[in-house]
Order: structure tokens, then C-alpha cells, then sequence
DNA sequence: GAGTTTGAAACT
DNA sequence: CAGTTTCAAACTC
């Protein structure tokens, strides 16, 4: 069997046409009711019907409603059933002879959609194999995904059950903007079990060839139960054409016209979440059910997920052979799960509607394409011919999850001793609480960084109160360090740790983790630390109920030894990117809100992340945005504060050069008094004065010091004068 | 500070 | 393993 049409193969990336994990839908019917893609070129008779006919023109309502609204060709007695969305009607044509969908909205309702059934309000010209898209919700213009003609001749019909019968490639795809749209899951009796879906977002980094990053959604119906006559979706393929080696399937080479110049790019407001670095962990299958009779009914659904609220619509297209069935019986009940990709602008929607009766389709985001892939795989088991690589098998294979290479995406995600636990290493145990001293200026109560299986049993036998400090060169063990508060405690006699324990001897260790706040699982139990100023009600988190901690610590590690680890920790060896050790699941925030544990621990998420619409990569525009922003912000800060800093030191330098000046009239110095006056008549008075000693003939030592006393008079007055002058401003200035 | 949103963890 | 529930943190107003 051809899981992947080879028109398909042709036009899908290589990571997306890797089919090995692709789960396919079981057939509950096998060899009566599946329609199956022809791997040869010879693809023209997409439905499943006795009546052969020239042209095969289909016209599907898209009835959003709660009702199921099933129609059928007038011609060829195909009927299609879509389960509906409230308030959401989208007749279109289909020929398949030139391989044209065309899908507008309409107004009208449900049960108007179902009327109008026989009324294909377009009939495309079958002068090519093209796929439609169109918005719903919007009043845009239908897009037109030209496929590559197969060279089949349209219009020759296949009997019912005729395994060999080549779907028609039929590919629409819708994409709408109703943000009112929600999945209804109608209550209408159904062949078809509850199916979920689910999104699969395949990341990978951004190849240096690669303009952007290429982001994958893979839808897959997943199906726990059997589903009588269910077959695979048709192919519908958006984006860009991708090549990628896989390691598990050969290279396939994709034909398909790429999809970039469509309208579907064009579209606003439909940016595709990139989830970077992922897997396709998350794949939902739409079953496919096409009746091989009149009375038996396969629906066709296709889910796609689409950014902010988009909704999925499902539509199930039944090939019974009675020509004419507007009908709300036989409808499928389908849970579908809408899943908001990221984007921005409100909710959008997408939907695809599958035509045709057999392939499998797989959403794919591709990381950076801001687009959604569909991956389509045809389950049939018609021959392979044609093939290129895909397996061919005598039954519907079941799809699993991608596994698309991603040779750059970790995924091994080592988990390293906590970053922010205190590393001790153990001393050697004694009987008795023990305090050793520290380097660490306030110890807290640490949890075995590592799995504690050997850790463990010395943890549980310490004495209660026991203080660990870290030995030079200790390894990256850590144990149990007594927050420095309850070292009194533990200095005090034992009847502190084990006053309480007494009574809860005999419980168990649920009891005991019952007994802890929040079930054991506040955050300072969680980061093994005790309580300390918590709001805990009947808090056993302490070290009074050391006994029942200990036993709540080890049911918490025999459930999950992982428990006390941190989450964030190192990446793979030899990276040096720290990564969540379990991986975000968020759905709404994108990952880039504090509710994300990566984007709080400012991290990537990585391909272990089961986040949907994410944004939180590397290459994301979103992320990139708002560390622009955080950094702005940052950088803005930290220029106000060496402002503020630059302007206080300024402030005090001006005031410390000012002070002479602004207090120069009170503050002058003496020497400013000296002036060129004062010199010349200090002279003055000292040659008076060497006069007066010659002319009394004083010897000269007389003499030398008449004239010193006489300085010493001007510096007196001089200062005098100075200080006099010092006071007179003074009074002035005040 | 109250109400809402979100997602991890527990639970089924 | 997947869906549901719980609830505290994050977020918004």
C-alpha cells in the first residue's frame, strides 16, 4: 500500500513525507469501503461510485452548523457530510476532472447549505488538477492550489470497495477568520467514533539554506477505537515546498507547485505558531470514512489547526451511491479540538476541507514559514506503482507520529543538578543532629539534586535535623542543609523533630504528603526547602514534622525519583543551553508569558516541549519582539540610572568646584587680601623703618630686627583688614 | 486588590 | 496514555 500518493510525495517536503510514524486510520471495513490514491498517475476517479461518469462535479456545503449537512453529486451520487460549525456555510464546486476546488462562504444556513446541494453554485473547468482555499469567514477571494496533473483521466468511476480506485486529489483548503467558530461535535448518530485531534508541531532549525525557519503541523486522528469504514483524507498541501533528508525515509522529491505565490500566504493576520526545535509529538489524524453504500457512510474530516482560535472544520464526505442525500443522519461525531497556533490579530480560522475520500492529512508547522502544512497521506492500497519510496503494503498502515530529521533539533534533554540548590557535599553521618559549618550564609533545606536512590536511604536514615555542609571539592550531590533558622532546633534536645511523629507512626507516606501543605507540593516542599513565613494551613512542611516529610519525600521520589530535580537544567552534553527538563505545555500563551516554564526560566523550548503555538524559539519574530522590548526596556533603565548616577555626580562635582566661588565673599582666603597695594606698602613701612635705624645708628642686627617687627605690624593688619573684610560680607550676605 | 487567565501537577 | 480537575502563579483591570 501507498501511504503517500506519489503526486504527494512529489509535493511535500522530505521530513514532511516522512510516513514511517504516520498513523493511518484502521480500517474497520478493509477492502470495501476505502478509497484509495493511486500511486500512478492514474488518479481520475476520486469517488467512490458505480456510475461512471464524464465529469465529476461535487458540490460540498460547508455547513457550520450543529446539524451534520451531507451532500451529494447529482451526478456521480457522491455525497459529502460536514460536520458542521455553527453559522459557517461553504458551498463549493468540485471537478475533478481539472482538479479544481472552489470554496466560498455563503451566508446561508445549514439546512440552505444542504438544499443547495444539487446546486453547485461553481463549476471550475477541468483544465488542471488545482486545489482551492478559501477564507471562511471572510469574503476574500478562493485560493487556487494548482496540483500538478496527473495525467488521469476524470470522470471514470470505481465501484465501490474497489480497493484500486484512485481519489481524486482534490485539495481545498479554508481558511477562516470567525472567531465565533467553535468545533461542534454533533449529537447525530455517526459511524465514526469521537476523534481528537491533535497538533504536532515539528520544529526544526532553521536551515542556513532556508529563508525562514520552516515550521510543521501534523494533524492526525487518533483513534483508540475501530471505526467501520473509515479511509484517509485527501491530500491537502500549503506551503512551501521543503527538502529534507530523512534517516529513517529515503528522500522523496515533491512536484507540487509551490504554494507561495497563493493566496493563502497572502492572507492576513494568519500567522502559523512556529514550535522550534520539536518533534512531531503531537499528531492528530482525522479519520476518513467513506460508505460503500447507500446505507453505509464514510466521513471524511480533516482537521487543521490554525493560529488564534481557529477552529477546525470537518467535513465528511460520503461517496454513497444514492444520488441525492441532504441529510443530518450518519453524521460523524467528531471531537475536534481547536488549537490556537499563535498569531496575532484575534482569533482566525482554518479549515481544510478534504474532498476526497482517502488520504490522510497532517497539519504541519513548519518553524519560521508562518504557514501551516498539511501533510497528506493517502492511505490505499491500491498498487505502488509509481510510488517513489513509500511503502506499499496490502493494508491501510496506521499513521503514527512523523519522525521528521531534524538532525539540528535536541532532543535529549540531560537533566543536571539544580541550578539553584546548594550543592553540599555529605559528611560523614554520626548519630545525632550534627551542625557543620558552612560557607553559605543561610542554609536551606536542599533536595537530592540527582535521582536518590543512593542518596536516599542515607537521607531517610539521617537524624532529623541533620545539617550537611559542603565538603571542599564536593560533588554535585546535594543533601539535606537545615535552613539556618531551625539549627536552634536541631540543637536542641530531639523531642523537637520527633514530637509529632508519634502520632503519625503508622501513616503512610500518602498520608503523610496529605498531611503537607498543598498535598505535599507547595513550592517550598517542592524546592526542598521547609517552610518558612508561608501562608501553609496545617503545615507539616516543617522541621517538627521531620518524620512525615521525610516519608512524603519518599513517596514523592518512589513516584517519580525526578521530582526534587530542577526542570531547568543543562542541555544536551556538550550544549550549553540550559532546557527544561520535561518540556512546557502551554496552549494559549504561546510560551511567551511567565506561564511558560521555558520563557520564565528564559529558555527555548526545545522538541520535548509539548507547547502548541509556540513562539518561544530562537527564530521567532514574536520572541524576538518582546526581547527587543524586555532589552529596550533594560537598556532604557539602565541609562536613566547612569543618568540619575552621572547627574548626582555631576550635581555634587558643581557643587564642590562652586563653593569657593559662591562663597567667595565670606570664604575669601587671606592671601587674597595680599594685593599689589598692600605689597607696596608693606615695603613701604619696612624701608621706613630700615631709614629710621640707619639714621639712629643702630647696629644691623638692631636694625634687622626693627624692620622684622615692622612686617610683622603689616601682616597683622593685613590679616585684620582680611578679617574684618570676611565679616563685613558676611553680614551682607545674610 | 479583586477577578481572570494560565498551565503544571494531581487525579481519574 | 489521555482527559479532567485542582489550584497557585501570572496576569489584567
Amino acid at each position: 500500500m501507498d501511504v503517500v500518493s506519489p503526486e504527494l510525495n512529489s509535493l511535500l517536503p522530505d521530513e514532511i513525507m516522512d510516513t514511517e510514524d504516520i498513523e493511518d486510520v484502521p480500517h474497520s471495513q478493509p477492502g470495501t469501503t476505502a478509497v484509495h490514491s493511486e500511486p500512478s498517475d492514474d488518479a481520475s476517479v476520486p469517488m467512490e461510485t458505480d456510475t461512471p461518469v464524464a465529469s465529476e462535479n461535487v458540490t460540498l456545503s460547508l455547513a457550520t452548523s450543529t446539524t451534520t449537512t451531507k451532500t451529494t453529486d447529482s451526478v456521480t451520487g457522491t455525497s459529502v457530510t460536514t460536520s458542521g460549525l455553527q453559522k459557517l456555510t461553504t458551498p463549493f464546486t468540485i471537478s475533478p476532472a481539472n482538479r479544481q476546488i472552489i470554496l466560498n462562504k455563503v451566508a446561508s444556513q445549514a439546512s440552505e447549505a444542504a438544499k443547495s446541494a444539487g446546486n453547485p453554485p461553481q463549476v471550475i473547468k477541468q483544465d488542471g488538477q488545482k486545489l482551492l482555499v478559501t477564507a471562511i469567514g471572510k469574503s476574500g477571494q478562493p485560493i487556487v492550489l494548482q496540483l500538478p496533473h496527473t495525467g488521469s483521466k476524470p470522470g471514470i468511476s470505481q465501484t465501490a470497495g474497489d480497493t484500486k480506485s484512485q481519489a481524486p486529489q482534490f485539495k481545498v483548503v479554508t481558511i477562516g477568520g470567525r472567531s465565533d467558530l467553535k468545533p461542534v461535535v454533533g449529537n447525530q448518530v455517526t459511524t465514526l467514533q469521537t476523534q481528537q485531534l491533535k497538533t504536532v508541531q515539528i520544529a526544526k532549525k532553521t536551515p542556513a539554506s532556508s529563508a525562514a525557519p520552516i515550521k510543521f503541523i501534523i494533524t492526525k486522528t487518533v483513534n483508540s477505537k475501530g471505526i467501520s469504514a473509515q479511509t484517509s483524507m485527501p491530500p491537502v498541501i500549503t506551503g512551501r515546498v521543503l527538502t529534507q533528508s530523512s534517516p529513517v525515509m529515503p528522500p522523496r522529491t515533491i512536484t507540487l507547485s509551490e504554494p507561495h505565490n497563493t493566496n493563502l500566504q497572502s492572507i492576513p493576520g494568519k500567522k502559523i505558531a512556529i514550535s522550534p526545535l520539536k518533534t512531531p509529538s503531537k499528531v492528530t489524524v482525522v479519520s476518513v470514512a467513506s460508505p460503500t453504500s447507500g446505507a453505509s457512510q464514510k466521513s471524511v474530516a480533516l482537521p487543521v489547526n490554525v493560529a488564534l482560535g481557529q477552529q477546525i472544520l470537518t467535513v465528511q464526505q460520503s461517496t454513497s451511491v444514492s444520488p441525492v442525500k441532504v441529510a443530518t443522519s450518519q453524521s460523524t461525531t467528531q471531537n475536534i479540538k481547536p488549537v490556537a497556533v499563535g498569531g496575532v490579530g484575534g482569533s482566525q480560522f482554518k479549515t481544510i476541507i478534504p474532498l476526497a475520500t482517502q488520504p490522510n492529512v497532517q497539519q504541519i508547522q513548519v518553524p519560521g514559514s508562518r504557514f501551516h502544512y498539511v501533510r497528506l497521506v493517502t492511505a490505499t492500497t491500491a498498487s505502488s506503482t509509481g510510488q517513489p519510496s513509500g511503502p506499499s503494503t496490502s493494508s491501510i498502515q496506521t499513521a503514527k507520529p512523523m519522525v521528521v530529521s531534524t538532525a539540528a533539533v535536541r532532543m535529549s534533554v540531560p537533566v543536571v543538578p539544580a541550578q539553584t540548590m546548594k550543592q553540599v557535599a555529605p559528611k560523614p553521618l554520626t548519630s545525632g543532629p550534627q551542625v557543620v559549618t558552612t560557607t553559605q550564609t543561610q542554609q536551606r533545606l536542599i533536595m537530592p539534586a540527582t535521582p536518590l536512590p543512593q542518596i536516599q536511604p542515607n537521607f531517610t536514615n539521617l537524624p532529623p535535623g541533620t545539617v550537611l555542609t559542603p565538603a571542599p571539592g564536593g560533588g554535585n550531590v546535594g543533601y539535606a542543609v537545615v535552613p539556618a533558622q531551625y539549627v536552634t532546633q536541631i540543637q536542641q534536645p530531639p523531642f523537637v523533630t520527633l514530637a509529632s511523629s508519634s502520632s503519625f507512626s503508622a501513616s503512610t507516606g500518602i498520608q503523610t504528603q496529605a498531611r503537607l501543605p498543598l498535598n505535599g507540593y507547595c513550592d517550598c516542599f517542592a524546592n526542598g526547602e521547609f517552610c518558612n513565613n508561608c501562608n501553609c494551613n496545617n503545615c507539616f512542611n516543617n522541621l517538627e514534622h521531620e518524620t512525615e516529610r521525610l516519608k512524603a519525600i519518599k513517596t514523592c521520589l518512589d513516584r517519580n525519583p525526578e521530582a526534587f530535580k530542577p526542570k531547568i537544567g543543562k542541555g544536551k552534553e556538550g550544549e550549553s543551553d540550559r532546557r527544561h527538563s520535561k518540556g512546557c505545555n502551554c496552549k494559549r500563551s504561546g510560551c511567551l508569558k511567565n506561564y511558560c516554564e521555558c520563557y520564565e526560566a528564559k529558555i527555548m523550548c526545545s522538541s520535548i516541549c509539548k507547547c502548541i503555538g509556540c513562539k518561544n524559539f530562537e527564530e521567532s519574530p514574536e520572541r524576538k519582539t518582546l526581547m527587543h522590548l524586555a532589552d529596550a526596556a533594560e537598556v532604557r533603565v539602565q541609562q536613566q540610572t547612569a543618568a540619575k548616577t552621572k547627574l548626582s555626580s555631576q550635581i555634587s562635582d558643581l557643587l564642590m568646584r562652586t563653593t569657593p566661588v559662591i562663597s567667595s565673599g565670606s570664604g575669601r582666603l587671606p592671601y587674597t587680601f595680599v594685593t599689589k597695594e598692600v605689597l607696596e606698602a608693606t615695603c613701604e613701612c619696612l624701608l621706613e623703618q630700615a631709614k629710621k635705624a640707619e639714621q639712629t645708628h643702630q647696629p644691623q642686627v638692631e636694625a634687622e630686627r626693627m624692620i622684622l617687627e615692622e612686617f610683622g605690624h603689616c601682616l597683622m593688619r593685613i590679616i585684620s583688614s582680611a578679617g574684618k573684610a570676611k565679616s563685613d560680607c558676611a553680614s551682607i550676605n545674610c
